[in-house]
DNA sequence: GCCCTAATGATAAGTGACTATCGTTTATCA
DNA sequence: TGATAAACGATAGTCACTTATCATTAGGGC
């Protein structure tokens, strides 16, 4: 795998955002760092990173995935209604409180929280 | 609007599941009470239905739409990685706890709480 | 600097969910 | 019962996202 300037501008995308991102974020963000940069790539890099472990990909906030850079930290996601863009929550209301919620019988091996609502900067304006 | 065997096949297969059902479990209910029934009838009742208040269509789990009769009651939801298939959850963590979670100046209208695993069904086999 | 080939960008093609169309069926009401 | 139009089933079309193709560019060992 050679270096190349357009896998490091996604990479440091994601790294810079601190939350996830769409593919289009993505390459918007990476092509002020490479003029010209073409969608493909961009999707090239996010599956490979994603394969490396680098990135971790999102589904349900609407129609395609959202991608962010490999957090070790549990956390949690904000989703905006009004620009539509997904921020980190970094707590937790906690997981045995949460899991303890399944029906007998069904085993819990991960949770989502999601917020919906309107961000600081949209609900500023 | 007409009586139709259809809206009500439709109608009763969400009600009968107590679940979020997709457009395809719908149809493969409801045909069991209207042979032949067309897909796009689901998809024409299920869009009708979620007009008139009585289905809810929720996103997130997965590619399509799920469809669940409308609840009064505030619920979760657990989805199954073998099965695919999403259950009702009836209790919250609390709605205080959750929503305190936002950072400062994000305003949460509502939340959601996913849990991931294996469902009884699953479990057991 | 040269060569090899991985990586790239443009874009055509694929995918899956959903919708529009259209000729046929059927619920409703005079 | 017969007329009318809503509802139907089949399927072609649409839309967004994602992937495959291919000619060109450029990283890196020599």
């Amino acid at each position: 795998m050679r270096k190349s300037r357009q896998r490091e501008a996604v990479r440091s995308a994601l790294l810079a955002a601190g939350r996830p991102l769409t593919p289009q974020e993505v390459h918007a963000e990476a092509e002020r760092a490479v003029e010209g940069l073409g969608i493909a790539t961009v999707y090239r890099h996010l599956n490979a990173l994603e394969e490396g472990g680098e990135v971790v990909r999102l589904d349900g906030f609407g129609k395609g995935g959202r991608y962010e850079a490999a957090h070790t930290g549990h956390h949690h996601h904000f989703h905006c209604r009004d620009c539509d863009r997904v921020y980190d929550v970094e707590r937790c209301p906690g997981q045995g409180r949460i899991e303890s919620l399944a029906p007998k019988g069904f085993v819990v091996e991960a949770h989502e929280v999601t917020l919906y609502g309107t961000c600081a900067e949209c609900g500023s304006s």
